[in-house]
DNA sequence: ACGTTATATAATACAATCGTTATATAAAGA
DNA sequence: TCTTTATATAACGATTGTATTATATAACGT
């Protein structure tokens, strides 16, 4: 029964993080290819603290990971993550037109 | 790109739906059988008009239907929701042990 | 060392969410 | 008609989420 309760709370976590329009969009962007934050500063009308703690929740969560490379740090999606598939299962259920590999 | 932004503001929107416990309880609760609100009252630790309002929310977003029967509402999952099968994955998702028929 | 660029954190304001209690409505039964 | 049962709505308060501006930190280039 607790564990039920478990389950159902790291869901509806998970899903929490998902419900937020912003996050989407990143999110569908990294599944193409990483992203710095000032890409997402760029592609946003919101300020640059905003993105950053937008990063910050998916983050925290495992669901995307990090790596600095100079003054940048690049951001991609955690394939190991334990809700990983029903991520993708989800930017696919949004059956949006495809983001080209070049594109910002 | 506003079509892009409307599928991304849906799917969002449907997401909040589900990123509650009680709601996605209620909503594996009502993937095996009909329920009424009073199945529901007993079931959870908030008040009537607690139970009533996460239903109201779902049924108005159509994931979940109604119907009347004497003083009772029941209330069912709709199979013709547009994420219907999304629904589903993410109820198997969690992985929870099935619910017994009979159970309440 | 200093200025610039990239990013993070702190403080704060505002809006949304979710609970409560009190009250209204609808149907049933005496 | 009156009471009871099932459900909905209204009003309100506490908590959470998301934005902003101001400031801090880290790396780079001159």
């Amino acid at each position: 029964m607790i564990e039920t309760t478990n389950r159902i709370d790291e869901m509806s976590q998970f899903l929490k993080l998902l419900s937020d329009g912003t996050r989407l969009e990143i999110l569908r962007r990294l599944h193409v290819r990483e992203h710095c934050v000032c890409d997402f500063v760029e592609m946003f009308d919101i300020s640059q603290p905003a993105v950053s703690r937008h990063l910050k929740l998916l983050r925290q969560s495992q669901i995307i990971l990090e790596r600095r490379e100079r003054q940048w740090i690049h951001f991609r999606i955690n394939p190991d993550h334990p809700q990983h598939e029903l991520l993708l299962t989800i930017l696919n259920a949004m059956d949006l037109p495809a983001i080209p590999k070049k594109n910002c």
